[in-house]
DNA sequence: CGTAATAATGTGCTCGTGCACAACATTAAT
DNA sequence: ATTAATGTTGTGCACGAGCACATTATTACG
C-alpha cells in the first residue's frame, strides 16, 4: 500500500526523455514523436502519476476572488448562520489566498437584485457562491457566468438544469416528512393539524409547497385519519398576522403545527400570550428567536436545515476548485437534523 | 478587506535587508544585528505577514505516515463505520503525501494491544490516532509518543490530562438526557423503563455509566414518576443474553427500553420474536442491523454519534498538522444526531 | 596598525510543476 | 546541395520558504 508520489522528474529518466516530453505528453500539448510518445506512456502505464497539487498550487500561485450573494440578513435573520459559515470559510481559505467578499440582496427587490449583478460582473470574480432565490434573474446571472467563464455553486435553493458546480441544500420533501414523522408522535389525538407558511415573496412559494407535500404525504401513507388544513401569513403585513393568527386559533381546536419556515417563534410567541402552549409546535431553523422558544417549551421540535454547513461547504469547495483544481460531488443534500433541548447545543 | 499576503522576499526589499535577515528574524536565529532587526520589526508591525503555507510545505516535502489504532470491526462492526471514515479522509490526504495505515486491535486482549504498539513504534510513525478503550494501556503507550515527539488525536473514548492535540468524541451524560428526552415522548405511560447496558468489557463501562447517569438525571428533572432499571448484557455469553432477556421480559411489562450501545438490535430482534414490537426501543448507531430494525419498528429511534465523521476529523486534523502546521481546537464533542426512518437517509 | 576572531549579511540551491524559449533534428522545396 | 520550414527536444526560470554556506563587516587584541 505503500504508494510512491513519482515526479515528472522521475518518470522523464525512467522514459529516458527530458522533463519537457513528459510534460508535453501529460498535458496533450503535441510536439512529440511517436518513439518518445511510446516510451513515456509506456512508463505511465506502470506507475500511477498524480500530479503534486501543493507544487502546481505554488506555482499557479493566484489569488482568487469569491463573490458570495445572498439575501440580507436584516429582514430574515435566518441567513445569519449562512453569513458566518462563509465567514468561517473565508478564515480557512485566506490562506490559500482567497478572498470572499458577501454581497446581501433585498428579497423584495428583483431590481436592485439585477444592480448588484451587473455591479459585480464589471470586474469580474472567480467564482460565485449564490442563493438563487429569483428564479429568473439568477438563471440570466448564470448564463452570463457561463458565458465569463466563472465557476459557481448553488445553495438553499434548487435550480434545475444549471451547470453549476453543485448545489448544497436541503431534500424538501424529506423535510415535511420528518416534521410530519414528528408531529404525528406529540400531536393531540383527533385535533387538526396547521400548517403555516410564511411566504413574503413567491420566489419562495415552491419551496414551500415541496415541504407540505412531504408533509401531507407522510399522513396519507400512514394512513391516519388527520384532518390538515394550510394557512399562509406574510410577516410583511404588521398587524394582519396578528388578526389572522386570531382568526384561525379562535375558530379551531389545533392538535399540531408545523411552520414551513424560520418563523416559528411569531406563532410560538403568539400561543404564548394565548395561554396555547400545550399545542405541539415544529418549525425550522436555529435562529435565536426559535431557540429562546424551544428552550421554554412553546416549540417542541426544530429542523435544523444546516445554513452554516450549507455555506461552508459551498466556500470550501469553490477554494478547493479554484486552487487544486479539485472536482466536486453534483448535489449535496445535507441532513435535516432533529433538534430538541437537549441535543440543542451541539448544533451551535 | 483586500489583505494582500506578503512574502519574505517583499518585506526584505521594504526594510532593505536580505531575505536572510527577515528569515533570521521570523525564525528567532540570531546573529541580527540591532540597527536590521529593527528595521525588519518596524515593517512586521505595520503588515500582517503569514507565511505561504503551501510553498512551505512545498519545500518541506515530507511524506507522513499516520497510524489509526481502534478496535476490531469483526466482533463490534460499530467500528466500521469508523474505518470507512479513516479511508475517506486517507483518499483526501494521500494528495499531501499522507499515507495512513489501519492497525486493528481485539478489545479483549490488553495483552495483544501493547504487543501491537510496540510493533508499532519499532518504525515510528509520523501521527497516531488512536481510540484509547483500555485505559491503563492507552495511558502507557501516549507517554511514549511523547517522548518520541510523535503527535496523536484521540477519539471515542476521553482519557483525561493527555496531552493530545484533540479529542474528538461526544457527550455521554447529554447523549443520555438525549435519549431519555426521546423515550420519555414515546414510551406508554405509567410503567417501568428499562435500560440495557452491552458492556462486554470492563474498559467500556465507565463510558456507558455516564449515559445512564444523564438517562436518569433527565427524569429526576422533570420530576416523572418513573420506574427505570438497569440490565446488564453481554453479547459474548452467546446463549445467557437470551435466558437473561426471556427472564427480565416476562417477569415485567415494560414502557420502554434504552440501550446504551450500538447493541439495540439484540433487543429488538427479541421484541421481535416475541411480538413485543409495541415497546418502544431507543438504541445507538447506524450499523445495518438497528438500520434494519428502525425501518421494520421495532427501534423508534437512533442516536447517532457520529462514528465516520470522529475518525474522519481526526485523520484531517492530523494531516493539517502534519503538512500545514494547523493548530487544533482541543476538544471536539460531535453532534448527537437523533434518527429516525425520515431522516435516516441523510446521515449514511 | 594589522591580524585574527567573531558577528552579520547576502546568495544560491531545493522542493515539483508549468510554461517559454532556445537548441537541435528532420523534412521539403528550390 | 543549400536554405527554409517544420518537427522535436532539452533547459531555464518562476513561484515562496527555509536553510547551508560563502562573503563581507565589525570588533578584539597584541
Amino acid at each position: 500500500m505503500e504508494k510512491k508520489n513519482y515526479t515528472i522528474k522521475e518518470i522523464a529518466k525512467l522514459a529516458d526523455v527530458s522533463r519537457g516530453t513528459v510534460d508535453r505528453i501529460l498535458h496533450r500539448r503535441g510536439n512529440v514523436s511517436k518513439k518518445a510518445r511510446q516510451k513515456v506512456e509506456d512508463i505511465l502505464k506502470k506507475i500511477d502519476y498524480s500530479p503534486n497539487i501543493i507544487a502546481r498550487s505554488l506555482k499557479a500561485n493566484k489569488r482568487s476572488r469569491i463573490v458570495a450573494i445572498l439575501p440580507s440578513n436584516e429582514k430574515d435573520n435566518y441567513w445569519n448562520q449562512s453569513v458566518t459559515g462563509i465567514r468561517e470559510a473565508a478564515e480557512k481559505a485566506k490562506e490559500f489566498n482567497v478572498t470572499i467578499e458577501i454581497k446581501k440582496y433585498d428579497i423584495a427587490s428583483p431590481k436592485l437584485f439585477n444592480q448588484l449583478i451587473s455591479e459585480l460582473l464589471e470586474n469580474k470574480p472567480h467564482g460565485v457562491l449564490l442563493a438563487p432565490l429569483f428564479y429568473q434573474e439568477s438563471l440570466d446571472f448564470l448564463v452570463k457566468c457561463i458565458s465569463y467563464n466563472i465557476p459557481y455553486v448553488l445553495f438553499n435553493t434548487h435550480i434545475e438544469d444549471s451547470q453549476s458546480l453543485c448545489f448544497i441544500g436541503q431534500d424538501l420533501f424529506a423535510s415535511g416528512r420528518v416534521s410530519a414523522d414528528l408531529l404525528n408522535l406529540i400531536r393531540i389525538p383527533d385535533k387538526r393539524i396547521l400548517v403555516v407558511h410564511f411566504d413574503e415573496d413567491p420566489a419562495i412559494a415552491n419551496h414551500l409547497k415541496e415541504k407540505e407535500i412531504g408533509f401531507r404525504r407522510y399522513f396519507e401513507e400512514k394512513d391516519e385519519k388527520v384532518a390538515i388544513q394550510t394557512m399562509r401569513l406574510s410577516s410583511y403585513q404588521g398587524n394582519h398576522v396578528e388578526e389572522k393568527m386570531e382568526e384561525i386559533f379562535t375558530r379551531n381546536d389545533w392538535g399540531g403545527i408545523y411552520v414551513s419556515t424560520s418563523k416559528a417563534h411569531v406563532i410560538a410567541d403568539y400561543l404564548k400570550r394565548k395561554s396555547l402552549r400545550h399545542i405541539p409546535l415544529i418549525g425550522y431553523d436555529l435562529i435565536d428567536q426559535n431557540i429562546n422558544f424551544l428552550k421554554s417549551g412553546e416549540i417542541n421540535f426544530l429542523i435544523n436545515q444546516n445554513p452554516k454547513l450549507q455555506t461552508y461547504l459551498g466556500i470550501s469547495y469553490l477554494s478547493d476548485f479554484l486552487v487544486f483544481g479539485k472536482k466536486i460531488e453534483q448535489t449535496n443534500l445535507l441532513p435535516l437534523d432533529i433538534i430538541t433541548v437537549e441535543n440543542l447545543k451541539f448544533y451551535l
